[in-house]
DNA sequence: ATGAGTGCAAACCGTTTGCAATCGG
DNA sequence: CCGATTGCAAACGGTTTGCACTCAT
């Protein structure tokens, strides 16, 4: 399932925010990848759309949209944050070591997991946050050569 | 399995690393919480222990020990990162939401989950990274009155 | 019209670097 | 003794804040 920049738009209505310009194009930024980016890589492409974009409005636009709960914040490995519209219902991903490129894992198997730890720690589970990383097979294929 | 002083000691001279006042007290530091801590907060204890100690050698101990692999960076909710002794084979960490306490969850069932993953995404699996959050029995009673 | 939203500049904070002094082996 | 290590001060980069102006509704 795919969010559409109309979904988007009608949250940011329904929840009373206005529908500005640089909004707009932060939102078409980011639907445009399935990548994490980095606050500065959002500003960077969302300037194509609307030249005069600042980062500080990249940076509240996102706090907002993260209370808004349409998007979240991956740990990225050189210590950045990156953002990436949060996909309705549960997923993880998988990150390449060499090239970042990210892919998406729907369905999540750590149910029962879960559950044993429950048991055996005595907390009640609220969330968790699952990062993997590897290498993806364009890289595997270059390494080869 | 507890690791000791002595052991992160000899790791040190194996590996021609002087074992100084400033690194002793944060060896130390480390050792005395399961908790992952902070640089700041490791300067803070450390100067317990030795009252001189400066942050920037906080820092550049971190880095030498997660290069010696003795210690691991996790990442936590508010956006800093922490620091923890890394304990012998592979470890996941459960966090208390309210309290922040952490247990450490030994063994590990994602083996067949990871094989999967690597399957449908054609990516060579090199690590992952889980953190579970939810509530410690503890703060769960309290929440209960 | 009017308050939410914006961009700029400056403040802020955690982290890194250059350097002379110091310490451990 | 001699190089690794330290602490200080300054630089640095990402993030946040104060403020006057602008835009969406």
């Amino acid at each position: 399932m795919t969010t559409s920049f109309e979904t988007l738009a009608q949250q940011f209505r329904a929840q009373g925010h206005k529908l500005t310009q640089p909004r707009r194009a932060i939102l078409r930024t980011l639907l445009a990848t399935p990548k994490p980016l980095s606050p500065a890589e959002i500003q960077e492409r969302g300037q194509k759309l609307y030249g005069d974009l600042g980062l500080v409005t990249v940076y509240r636009t996102l706090e907002l949209m993260e209370t808004m709960g349409v998007l979240r914040a991956v740990h990225v490995a050189d210590g950045c944050h990156g953002y990436a519209l949060a996909t309705p219902g549960h997923t993880h991903h998988v990150v390449c070591e060499r090239c970042h490129d990210v892919v998406e894992i729907v369905g999540c198997d750590l149910g029962h997991f879960l559950d044993r730890v429950a048991e055996t720690t005595g907390y009640t589970i609220t969330g968790h946050w699952l990062e993997i990383s590897g290498i993806c097979p364009a890289c595997q294929r270059q390494q080869a050569r």
